[in-house]
DNA sequence: GCTCATACTTAGCAGACTGCCT
DNA sequence: AGGCAGTCTGCTAAGTATGAGC
């Protein structure tokens, strides 16, 4: 994980200079938080989970919040960012008391086709009514993609097309095939082309209105405090594109209309206006729930919701309280691995599973695995919903004992692929499971997710499966950050973590990645390439660099000596081109680009970094980016250089 | 127990943006 | 100034988890 943090190595030597003073800086707030907070512990401050059952009540609660409100507004403009995470926390389940916003923005309504744009069904021209022709176009913006070739794609989209039709058009256009869409599609290109190419004046008015409508409905007030909102626009009409083999693509999301809303806001607050002449669905005033709009959308039938930036308190909190729970379980993991081996000699059929299932968790970080209604969403499986067919037990492979194949879409219809040896009990268990079964049938019959949280519950308050996944990642994480920080860095810190951490990639994220087993072979003729092409341009920037260099040395004028340097550069530039293409190769080959990423802002303490980056005198920005730095504005704030995770 | 609804987190992807090179 | 690669951001799908109601 920690290599992308220097992915940037050019722009941090520049800056390395400044490190010092800023360092210091640091050190300086350092004081003052510990003046300001005198006797509390100076690296972890309160945890959420002890105020979760702190006995304080909300009267004091509330006076603290509004106290520290009222300071910061008296003060300061709004630049002085509220610190949330000094404050007391709600008790039983409130999430705020006061909450007021805008609500949601719609989509902009349909605007027909220009008459010249025309659709032509068995080679003739029909207009088409306002509905259908929206519902065209869905399906014309999306020509050049695979999937409007897919069957299942054709097949739904043509029927939701048929339901928005005229019973005339309808008795006209039977068959999707004659439909010619391709004007529709030339235009929106060129229309799209043309947004492009627009003068910077126009681009900049473009970029006002959208700053506008930030400031205007982007935001909320809850509690005193000003919010951004993570999405306050409306999901627009389409087509439904869900991912992998999924049944219902193509099918037509609709629009949704104010009608449709939910609002969730204070009772005393001002409430938002629906669009002149119409009306919400509802308004109520949950304050045990988080989102401030929500509706159903019709391809699943599942609620949308619209809720507050990672950056919010309420958002913040949450994250907080998750890396406490995963630092819980560090304390109690070793048992619960223990109990977990133990109970595979158990007599009782469901609870082997159960322990078999957990430690698949623990050791390979596969999800829960809920079910899901078959049909409804493509197949793909966590661990409590394993089916016998993805899974082949060996019991020797390539010289290891026990080895378990796995093989099977998770999330995202993302294919996992492994193989590991396992301990024998295990392997007899699986063996034992599958027993007298169908390849379909579920691997771990007498389990589900809910039996194995409630189980997990037992083990340790506020246990769930996906804390193993946070666990474990965080603590590989600090692990290797303290073997990284063992190796004597000095000036060529970087180039020495550039290597060194990418062998600490592959074990950091290593459980997350879901290898791909043979698709491999499609991206590393590419990338070879290109690595192929980037050395032979290090060869001839050198050999120019010669030249260059015996061209200076018979000259000897100003000229030469800069076109020496220039191609220094040049060949330096390239090697450092070269190297992070390796190291991408790599990591490409493991497919870990992506979940680099996820794990970066899902299962690390970024407190963790944090810690690390205070330790080395590496500013902070080298590792998180704006956005991320919002997000852990808390962790940035309190984890100091010793914190442990 | 089971199903269903609800609320919330995690996730990949596409298009926008940025900064650099030619 | 135009093109390109890398990064960031917005979007929304796809998970997890829990509790209510039978």
């Amino acid at each position: 994980m920690v290599a992308f943090l220097f992915a940037d190595t050019q722009k941090y030597k520049d800056k390395y200079k400044d490190k010092e003073h800023k360092h210091k800086d640091h050190k300086k707030d350092k004081e003052r938080e510990k003046l300001k907070h005198g006797n509390s512990p100076p690296h972890v401050k309160s945890e959420p989970d002890d105020f979760y059952h702190s006995p304080k009540h909300e009267k004091s609660l509330k006076r603290e919040r509004e106290v520290a409100d009222g300071k910061k507004k008296v003060k300061k403009e709004p630049e002085e960012k509220w610190k949330w995470w000094e404050e007391e926390r709600y008790t039983d389940g409130v999430k705020w008391k006061f909450l007021e916003h805008k609500g949601p923005v719609f989509a902009p309504p349909y605007e027909p086709l220009p008459s010249n744009v025309k659709f032509y069904y068995d080679g003739k021209h029909m207009k088409l009514s306002p509905q259908a022709e929206e519902v065209a176009t869905f399906f014309a913006k999306m020509l050049d993609h695979e999937y409007t070739t897919k069957d299942i794609f054709r097949k739904n989209f043509f029927k939701d097309w048929k339901k928005e039709m005229t019973s005339e058009e309808r008795s006209k256009i039977t068959d999707l095939k004659k439909c010619n869409f391709t004007e529709m599609s030339d235009y929106f290109k060129a229309q799209a082309e043309a947004r492009k190419s627009k003068t910077k004046e126009d681009k900049l008015k473009i970029k006002e209105e959208n700053e506008r409508m930030l400031q205007e409905y982007g935001f909320c007030v809850m509690d005193n405090h000003k919010e951004r909102i993570a999405n306050f626009r409306i999901e627009p009409p389409g087509l439904f594109r869900g991912r992998g083999d999924h049944p219902k693509m193509g099918m037509l999301k609709r629009r949704i209309r104010p009608e449709d809303i939910i609002i969730n806001c204070s009772k005393d607050s001002k409430h938002p206006v629906p669009p002149p002449g119409r009306k919400w669905k509802e308004v109520r005033h949950d304050n045990k729930v988080t989102w401030l709009v929500s509706w159903t959308e019709n391809i699943q039938g599942s609620i949308k919701y619209i809720m507050l930036n990672p950056s919010s308190r309420i958002k913040g909190e949450k994250d907080w309280q998750k890396y406490e729970t995963a630092r819980r379980l560090k304390k109690c993991v070793d048992r619960i691995r223990n109990q977990y081996r133990e109970d595979w000699k158990s007599k009782e059929m469901r609870i082997r599973q159960r322990a078999v299932a957990l430690y698949f968790i623990d050791k390979l970080a596969l999800r829960a695995g809920n079910e899901k209604e078959e049909g409804e969403t493509a197949d793909t499986v966590g661990c409590c919903s394993l089916r016998v067919e993805h899974i082949k037990l060996y019991p020797e492979n390539d010289g290891q004992e026990f080895v378990v194949e796995f093989d099977f879409l998770g999330k995202d219809s993302i294919r996992y692929y492994n193989k590991v040896p396992v301990e024998k009990r295990v392997f007899k268990n699986l063996q034992l499971f599958m027993e007298n079964k169908e390849p379909d049938d579920d691997l771990f019959d007498r389990l589900n997710t809910s039996i194995l949280n409630k189980h997990l519950q037992e083990l340790m308050d506020g246990l769930t499966a996906k804390v193993f996944r946070t666990y474990n990642a965080s603590i590989t994480l600090q692990q290797q950050l303290k073997e990284l920080t063992n190796v004597n860095c000095g000036d060529d810190l970087l180039m020495l973590s550039l290597n060194v951490n990418h062998l600490n990639i592959v074990s950091v994220v290593k459980p997350f990645i879901l290898v791909e087993g043979h698709s491999k072979c499609f991206e590393k003729p590419w990338f070879m390439f290109q690595i192929d092409a980037k050395r032979d341009q290090l060869a001839d920037a050198k050999r120019e660099l010669k030249s260059a260099k015996a061209d200076a040395k018979v000259r000897r004028d100003e000229k030469s000596k800069k076109a020496v340097e220039t191609k220094k550069k040049a060949v330096q530039r390239i090697e450092e081109q070269l190297m992070k293409l390796e190291v991408q190769a790599t990591d490409r080959e493991e497919n870990k680009q992506i979940a680099l990423g996820t794990s970066k802002l899902n299962y690390l303490d970024p407190r963790i970094s944090v810690a690390w980056c205070k330790k080395m005198g590496i500013p902070i920005e080298k590792i998180y980016n704006k956005t991320q730095r919002e997000k852990f504005a808390w962790a940035i704030d309190m984890a100091e250089e010793d914190y442990e995770f």
